[in-house]
DNA sequence: TTGTATGCGTTATCAT
DNA sequence: ATGATAACGCATACAA
């Protein structure tokens, strides 16, 4: 139903020049005269004459779009993207997102669909259930740029954006230890997630510096869901031997705890400090606040914008870059012990 | 750097046949042998052919891309986006998304991107600032089919999918009213923004119907920004006449409003009742808790892109339509008194 | 049932 | 400085 849009054929018939001429002028190519280019672009103007993408895409063999695969659309990756498409467009690169909902599923036909609509290559973040990267090893077969940010697996080799977890989870539980907790759950998500285990890291880490002995019963692992982590929680709650700390993997599980340490009737920080993890606005909004570690999610999707472009660009062969961020501890009342 | 992906030309050589009879087996055409069908689909499988979408597009004259352009990514418009992307993955087309952080100049620029990219249309909900339409209104002459969807503008024609929110706005006020408000005031937007608009007749009628007079004061108009709503709120608290409810267009807005509410040292529902807008998830995490009229944002995003995809496959002259979807006020603690 | 030839809108390689 | 023509990968009208 949509009309034919003009082409450099109308304009070259209009003006009565060759589509070639057309075609240089278009892209201001330097063997042309004034006189012919100004009539050309003037036309063009006149008609509102927008180029075919599609076809310069066939010629090409590019098409000038970015793949980019998130498990969802919270706070961080919200940002993230628009980091992604801010550097993007600056290049001249259009970003086509696209979501898992945390699904290997979803993650294998979406990654599928974004290459059956051409892109130029993918940046990616793992769903959390996912195991196989057997899709994504397929596309790098064949040549197409890969690169991976903040949700990792250690079985893929690619570009990567990463945030340095273990430090995060170094800072977060270092500082629960300075607020006196001697007890310190760590909520996390699934087992396997790599995120989570650079944070786990990070907080035996710290433990082991203060000499505060490891509990595997203190480490509660789980779905990467609020509802879930409030379960956890709540059932961690009611033994005898509550944590008196609680570092969760991301601010989403915080959340869970904090309405499970609140429906418990337990006092923040006094019975119980929390710390989280992303620094989401929430935490700062509620009462009280919650203390989270922040990743900069703008410059890491910047980042990993800057990695594709650059791999999609190299011609000999490239070598993978790995980029680490280091997070930052935001202290809020929920962690603030007065000594 | 990229390898050639095979074709069907290559197939086409290996297979021993001709490049037509492996473009019908490919898409499953009647007219050809089940033994060169199973030929040619076995070795397609054996080397991974992928077809390539952009000559496809180029000879069918569309892309399967869907252009969606929202002003951010707050829960409202992920949500939608979410519900725009399962019915677009339905139909076999792809989302482009694209942010205009509620600024006119990215929603200009991002507009004439899309249009670049060959997306077959538009999904889009205006920015905060957008007064002017040309750029829209320029896409249409081309017959490009476009989809408002909770960001309108009165100014532009074409199929929309639409909150009732004078609805909302009625449903608010009058749940504040029957809570014994009696100053309530308006927490809006800018002045020209239509979901604002809609909000404000909703909330006027309210208040006709129960008698209370109608006060400009109490309507506070600004940047569609939580800050800028403290701000606001807090001039108003400072007034000898303080308002004892506050509607707002958004919980955006709301939560600028709690916060200053809260600083003040004001009690909620007792001193002020509040309402937002959007049931974010937030809303039910704080304490107290906000009440909140919320959309369904998912059956919104669907149903824009069905209007989208239906409008795309109509041959004849499309005729417009409108749809309007029904709020649904949540009672929280701010603005639950009992009386 | 299969093959041949043409076109989609653009870029690029030759000529002129 | 400009034009003619062959790609790019696929779909399709027409032949065989």
């Amino acid at each position: 139903m949509r009309s034919k849009a003009p082409t450099i054929k109308d304009i070259a018939r209009e003006v009565g020049v060759s589509i070639s001429t057309v075609s240089r002028a278009l892209r201001d190519m330097p063997e042309i005269s004034e006189e012919t280019k100004k009539r050309i672009l003037e036309y063009s103007k006149e008609i509102d004459y927008q180029p075919n993408m599609v076809a310069t895409s066939l010629v090409k063999r590019n098409s000038h779009l970015i793949g980019v695969l998130v498990p969802n659309m919270d706070y961080f990756f919200a940002t993230a993207v628009k980091g992604i498409d801010e550097a993007a467009m600056e290049a001249g690169y259009t970003v086509v997102i696209s979501q898992s909902n945390e699904s290997y599923g979803r993650e294998l036909a979406n990654t599928q669909r974004l290459i059956n609509s051409q892109v130029d290559g993918l940046i990616v973040s793992l769903s959390s259930e996912t195991q196989n990267l057997d899709h994504f090893k397929r596309i790098q077969k064949k040549e197409t740029p890969l690169v991976i940010f903040d949700r990792d697996c250690p079985d893929i080799e690619a570009s990567k954006v990463m945030l340095d977890n273990e430090l995060g989870g170094w800072l977060a539980t270092k500082h629960l230890i300075e607020g006196g907790c001697e007890r310190i759950a760590f909520l996390g998500a699934q087992k396997g997630l790599a995120i989570s285990i650079g944070r786990e890291k990070g907080y035996r880490k710290a433990l082991k510096e203060a000499g505060i002995p490891y509990r595997p019963e203190l480490i509660i692992h789980g779905e990467f869901d609020k509802d879930d982590a409030y379960i956890r929680t709540m059932e961690e709650l009611r033994k005898s031997q509550k944590p008196d700390g609680i570092f969760a993997v991301s601010d989403r599980l915080a959340i869970g705890a904090y309405m499970a340490i609140k429906d418990k009737g337990l006092r923040m920080p006094e019975d119980i400090a929390l710390v989280g993890f992303n620094d989401e606005p929430i935490t700062s909004l509620l009462f009280p606040s919650i203390s989270s570690v922040s990743q900069p999610a703008f410059e890491m999707g910047k980042m990993a914008a800057r990695l594709f472009i650059e791999q999609l660009n190299s011609d000999e062969e490239y070598e993978n870059k790995v980029v680490y961020f280091k997070p930052e501890l935001k202290i809020r009342d929920s962690s603030s012990r007065n000594r």
